[in-house]
DNA sequence: GATGAATGAGACTTCATTCAT
DNA sequence: AATGAATGAAGTCTCATTCAT
């Protein structure tokens, strides 16, 4: 029956990364995956190899989590300003759950030291992932600028990465800083930063702006016309 | 003779900053670190009281080699603009060593998970590293909407988290990703995106721009058509 | 296969006891008593979750032995001076065993000093042990003083006390001093020292000293009249 | 100062009997001695060149304690009656602090076994200190019997080594049974069991008992002629 | 395929002892 | 003689992995 299978594979991975949340990859017993998993020692290993390739394969796994995450991204027919705004939504709403699992990523860091195959699936994995959300996000971009919604100078590259890097700055920051205090390492924090860096890629309304600059001297309402790019 | 112990606890925490960065923190054995710091193992002991102090501290220590790294941020006499662009050449001239370092501070989190009393002392530190790098920022930048250099609807706050997030996530980023594909993890991609932030925060050049805007619709692209890149 | 886990199990306690008896507690080496128990390392703590529980353990299992060597105390209709005849000889006849594993339980006194857990599940065996021991020799005694064989005067908790503290004080002098200059750290010296409290305890025969004591005033005092010895 | 060297060497052992007897032999850390003695560890070895001498000599001193314990014993003018009482008492009254110190010498057993070095120092002057003790005891015995005051028949050998046996018994048990469960483990009960045995060795009361004897033939006299020794 | 008892290499840590100062 | 930092041998215990059932 090879749901069965399936499914306990699935078993055992969701119980991996239950114990290593909790715990951490290196005090996570193979004993304790097995048990919360319902299942014996020995099958776990009919299943992985080895303890570290279950561990990649629970933070790969770990990552198809978020796959839902970019549909708005997808619908290429929307408006490009409202897929990037469901883009911001969707990371600004699961970056708690992200933020949980990250825990998960970073304990991968050593594990990938001691075994070069692990590092290669899972690096791999991690651009292809990148990759795919890069790609996602400049195409929205490039719609963006082709409709005269976004700042037509534009550096797709620079903007894509920028976006990606604040919210994994983020992220991490909130592993250890204090939401109570720094308050923007939050889902809030991420719609507030993404929010900020947004205007700085939408295009100023047409005319209105300029008239404004046109008529008024105070350079006040100047700056807010030049987001902040 | 108290220098040879400070130097004798340098020589250790150096070592185990080697060995640590090079296989991972579970993967080093304390006699490893005893050999290359040229003590015995139990000298090792009468330093840190156990593996993980040593591991934090460690780590701690390796952010130590930061602090130099922010020293234009502290010449308030100097233009805001000056600082600004003097702290962000720094972090990008850092960051090859930094990123290589950050791999440190990935394994802390696993250590951390299991023993509370290194949790706190590492978070506490980072946390106090993490405010004195926001101060210094927002200084900047308070100076720099005062002086007029910098727009004067900037919500501090918000730059100085988004500045900040942007360095750390290229820095994550770079841990996984190849430059030679992404370009933008890397030294130059820091100058290249923190200089499109630095855009966003620069109020435009008094009259001039906003004339061009006035009179040609074009010409409005252009300071827009140079992008922060 | 049940059984193996318990011949297992009897294997590692035969073992622990051999070498703690040779080697003292703190000499004996874990790999030891696996090596001679036939069994790995890691199975010994399977069995028993440290060494000082597996000590513990040892010698509460060297104290099983002697669990048959009270019978004659058990058959109630035997007369209670054969029966506590046959318990004085048990004694005799078990001391030169007794003698060497009283080695274990002098070292179970350090091990006790340090561990709480240790202390109360010997202790409290010991006492229950004791606790037997008492209650049938004060049965024995009891029965004698209703029979009329014994002396109706006898404090039987002193008798007994005093009955028990001889033989382990023998035992324990037995430990360091030479039985061929003090005979009585023996066998032989048990047999003549409980014999010798036995005469105290019996009464003198019927009729004659009776009528001796007839003729003092005071028969009360005849019990007194009649020592111990 | 010769002075100072032998107080220092009683402050150390004093240190070392504190320690060992809270935590145990095995347990007890030089650094600990040497600390609560207000000496340095290397102090420790310019008096004792192990931790096996120096806890052997620590037990050894422990004993001396108790040299001022049998005045009365010495006092060869008083009546055997009132010494052997006198002794008792003493027993008595030292059973507490005898009963702690029993401790430090149940863990020279373990010791012991793995230092035949320091088994003959102890053992040896452990059996001089019983021999003492046996002499001591039998003179007064012998005294009494001479004096008439204790029964005639009375094997001195025997009534010696069950007496110090009764001692030592108690104080064997007292070192894990409840003396609030088991009254006789105590001071009280070293009074009361020793008292029951002085019993047996008293004569009986001058005329009465003698003139029974020497009316009644011999076969009631005999048994009792006939001590259990 | 599943089980889980057995394995044993190997780690951290301790602490008696030394010896330069 | 005193000190106490340094030493390093050695022990307990862990736990990933195996394999007979």
């Amino acid at each position: 029956m090879p749901t069965t299978r399936i499914q306990k594979r699935r078993r055992i991975l969701a119980a991996a990364r239950e114990v290593c949340s909790e715990k951490g990859f290196e005090a996570t017993r193979m004993d304790e995956i097995a048990s919360r998993a319902g299942v014996s020692k020995g099958t776990l290993y009919n299943f992985f190899p080895s303890k570290e390739d279950l561990f990649v394969d629970t933070v790969l796994s770990s990552y198809q989590d978020f796959d839902g995450l970019l549909p708005a991204v997808e619908d290429a027919s929307a408006e490009p300003v409202r897929r990037i705004e469901a883009l911001a939504e969707s990371l600004a709403g699961g970056f708690d759950q992200i933020s949980q699992q990250i825990q998960l990523a970073h304990q991968a860091w050593s594990v990938v030291l001691r075994s070069p195959g692990a590092r290669d699936r899972l690096f791999g994995t991690l651009r292809e992932i990148y990759a795919g959300y890069t790609e996602g996000l400049a195409d929205i971009l490039r719609a963006g600028i082709a409709s005269g919604d976004f700042r037509t100078d534009l550096d797709v590259e620079v903007v894509t990465a920028t976006w990606i890097a604040t919210f994994d700055g983020l992220l991490y920051r909130a592993g250890f800083d204090d939401p109570a205090k720094i308050q923007l390492c939050s889902a809030d924090g991420v719609r507030t930063c993404l929010g900020w860096i947004l205007e700085g890629i939408t295009a100023v309304s047409e005319a209105t702006p300029t008239d404004t600059h046109a008529v008024t001297p105070p350079p006040l309402s100047v700056p807010l016309e030049e987001p902040p790019t």
